[in-house]
This record gives structure tokens, sequence and C-alpha cells, in this order.
DNA sequence: CGGAACCTTGAGAGTAATCAACCCCCGTGG
DNA sequence: CCACGGGGGTTGATTACTCTCAAGGTTCCG
């Protein structure tokens, strides 16, 4: 039974083997974790790991903790492209494979290995596990950039919160940080509309129409607790069990994760 | 020097002399044109290729025409996501591996080369050329994604449209297609917005006014010519050579081509 | 000569941004 | 203990942008 572990120490190895991998292929795990352990590094909430722009020859495998991943335009205005949760991997290069097209700042304590690609590069060629992993993993983010891309362009604000609320909760509850519906994000309301694309005035008034019509219920700023899923999946436009394939790596194997 | 070439025939193997791969490694492509050879289908305009949740293994590369990937809503509101041009390269399954989460459309006639994972797999993983291009068009695809992403949720229609053109007229230069600023788009003022999350009415009124003030001119529907480079940047907030070297795959190697 | 599909332009409606005020919580320092 | 200040969150009023609806206009084609 997957339980909530305290996010640092011992407890980063025991999460590893949450991943996809570590169930199907006990020969990778010990190299992997070596390899995650030998380049773990923690940071504090608020830090930038990674200016737009700036060399970027690694690989960032989220431990403990929240990453997100954003991009600014001139004026300021910012947009967070996705979230990073423990067990994500992310190789934020862009096409001229050197100069990150992202800026990645920690939104809580993390601990995240950072792995050079040419070590990275050298296990994935050698493992079909750790390579399926990162394929993995990317097809995952693609469709979470593709739905919120889709809501961004075409829904409401109603539409872009719960989707938002819906994306994040399935993605909590597939590492067991979902009681009966209620999980935290470590998130400001500004943070939460800087995602969506709504300011953070909007983003209140949002989530407050949904409170009062019982779909969501909200304590002590972002803690969480949905009330009436068919509802907000019904606003989001996607059933909660489709988008979990979809957008959560290895959503199948770890089907016996339900919603809580 | 590169010339704009008709997309049929045996100019679709002229045109795999442009991927980044052949220029760096004359042992692979050989073995790569077979593939992409035999496994060479050819789609009408307005064919859909792949429904959004369909089953998909398999890997698409364009050898000539555009591909839309959009998404939609259940009010049938779409998105499009993506545009594919020709030496695009695309895996549209999502995490579960199995499914497509994207609808895959012919914009143009195009030829496509859809390979069998298990198939591409295999080259990809003998040759290290094949792979990096692999890596290589995932990253310029979540760079452009993530550009785009940026500006639906905080730019402004101008922005966006802005943004739109030169993305495009940055990828298209990138193949030779752009000559003194002019180049040619086959979409619908529909289509432009569905792919900037507009409505086709704004979209017009946002073209007809950068006409207006000379910063494009268009001819015979979607006939583009940028006059004035420098606004266009400045409006989509970003240089047209840093925009290059991040979405365009092999941006820096081919930095012979220039925009028109 | 229609008719269809698309572009263009105007008018009015609706949604979200911005500006501004107030509240609450919490930590600091007198 | 309390005054103070800062950072968020909440709410109202106003403004601005974009959508929708609607009416031509153009081009192409049967």
């Amino acid at each position: 039974m997957d339980r909530q572990v305290p996010s640092h120490g011992i407890h980063d190895l025991r999460r590893l083997r949450e991943w996809p991998a570590a169930d199907r292929d006990p020969a990778v795990p010990a190299e992997f974790d070596r390899m995650l352990r030998s380049h773990k590094r923690g940071f504090r909430a608020g830090t930038t790991l990674k200016l737009e722009g700036e060399e970027s020859g690694a690989v960032y495998c989220v431990l403990s903790g929240w990453l997100s991943l954003s991009k600014s335009l001139q004026d300021g205005q910012r947009q967070i492209v996705d979230f990073l949760l423990p067990g994500g991997i992310l190789n934020p290069s862009s096409a001229d494979r050197l100069t990150s097209s992202l800026q990645i700042e920690a939104l809580t304590y993390v601990t995240v290995a950072i792995v050079p690609r040419s070590v990275w590069d050298g296990l994935s060629r050698e493992s079909q596990v750790v390579h399926d992993m990162e394929t993995q993993a990317a097809a995952a983010f693609m469709a979470r950039l593709s739905e919120r891309m889709l809501r961004l362009g075409k829904g409401t604000a109603e539409t872009r919160t719960a989707y938002a609320l819906l994306e994040l909760c399935v993605r909590l509850a597939a590492s067991g940080r979902v009681q009966c519906g209620k999980f935290h994000l470590p998130l400001r309301q500004q943070q939460l509309g800087d995602f969506i694309g709504l300011s953070s005035v909007h983003v209140c008034r949002t989530l407050r129409r949904m409170s009062r019509k019982g779909i969501i219920a909200t304590e002590d700023h972002m803690d969480v607790t949905i009330l009436d899923m068919h509802a907000l999946s019904r606003i989001a436009g996607v059933e909660p069990e489709t988008l979990r394939l979809e957008i959560v790596p290895d959503g199948g194997a770890g089907a016996h994760r339900r919603l809580g």
C-alpha cells in the first residue's frame, strides 16, 4: 500500500520504488538509484535553479518537492508551463541542445538529482527501462501541455481552473497524496493564475464561485478538497480516469492508486 | 542553395538530405532513408490520419506537406497544438504508450512515413544519429509549445498573431521556403485562429491592422510578406534568431539558412 | 447565374483585467 | 502585550479586450 511519506532522508529512496522502472526490472534500480543519489541536491523554496536561456546540459529528476517550469515575456508577464512533481523527469534543453527553454524554480523545499546528459545518456543506452522512463516522462509532459494548451486557448476561466485542479489531483493521487479528495497545493493564487492564464484576482473569484456551488472546498490557502468530482470533471471537460492514463507516467501500471 | 521543390516523387528523398542526421553521419541516411521509404504514404489535404484517443504505436515523419496536431473540447472548440512541417518527427502517443493524445490532419497533400515504434526503436538504438534526431525533434516541439503557451496565456491578440507569423516564418526559412520575407501558409484564418486561440473574425482584424501599419502584407489568402521584421519581433516578444535556435531542430548546424 | 466557402467590417454583448479598498494572518520589535 | 508592516486573499467598480452575431463582398466552381 502506498502511503504518503515525508520528503527527506531515506524516504527519497523509497519513493524511487514508486517509479515506473523499479517494479519491472530489478536489475536497474540499484544503478539508477546510485546515479540519482550521487547527483542529488537540495534547494529551498523560492530558489531559481535555472534561468531561461541559461546553458543546460543536464536532466532533472525530482526526488521530493515541487518545481515550476516557467517562461516570461519582456514585460514581466509569466506563464508557468508545467509543474514537476516527485518522480518527474525533465530535460529542459531546447532544440539547440545547449540552452534551457524554461526557467526552473523550487516551489517547496526540493531534492533534485541533476544528472549531466552524458551520464544520463550512458545509462539510458544501457538500460531499456531507463530509456522507457525518459520516453514516457516526455510523452506525459507533452500530453499535459497539450491538454492545458487546449483550455488556455479555448476554455473559460472556470474550465481552466477546474482542469488545473483536476490535473493536479490526478497527478498527486498517483503517488498517494490525495486523501478523500483532499490535497495540498504549494501555490499562491498568483502562481495558479500564471499556470492557467488568469489574474490572481480572477483565480480567487473562480475558486470562490466553485466553493459556493459546493464543487470544491478550500482551507488554509490551498488545501483543496474536491466535493463533487463529477461536476468538476464536467466543467474541466475530461474524465479523471481518461486524464490519468494520458498524463501520468505509468498511469496504467499504477492503476491500483485511485483518486481519494 | 536551397530551393523550393515540389512535394512529390524523387524530391522527397532529396529533402531527406536536409535532415540533421544526413550531413553528419554518412552511414545512417541510407538505412534511415530505406526505413522512411518503405513506410511512406500519401494523404490528400483534409484527411484525418489519426483521431484523438485512437491507438497509435507509430512515429510520424513528414516528408512533404503540412500536418496539424489538434485537440478538441466536447463543445467542438478546437485547439491546434502544433504544425508539423517537412522534416518533422512526432511520436503522438501519450503517457500510456498506446493512444494518441492528438488528432492528426493533413493541411495539404502530405507524404508521411508512419514507422511502427518497434522498427523505429530498433534503428534508434543502433544509431546515435537517429536517436539524436528524435531527441532534438522532441526538444524543439517542447520549446515551440512552451513559447506558444506563454503567449496564449499572457499575450494579446496582436502578440499571439505576430508570434505565430514569426514562428512559421522562422521554421519555413530553415528549409528555404521564405523568399525576401515572403512565404505561403496553407491555412484558413479559422485554422490560424485555432492555433493562437482567437476567433477567425479577430484573426482577420488583427492581420488587417498589422497590414495597415505596414508590418506585413498579405496576398491570395495567406501568402504573407513580412515588411518590418523588427516591429513584428518586438510585438511577438522574441528575436527571430533566438527563436530559431530554440525551436528549429538543428537550427545551429543549419545556420547558413537565414530568413529571406 | 447561382451557390458555397471564405474574408471583411460593424455593432453589441460578455468575459476577464485592472484598480482600489479592506481583511486576515503572522512575524517583528517596541 | 500591543502596534506595526507585509503578504496574500477577497470583493466591488470600472475598463478593455475579444467573442458572437450579422450583413455584405470576393472568388471559385458547377
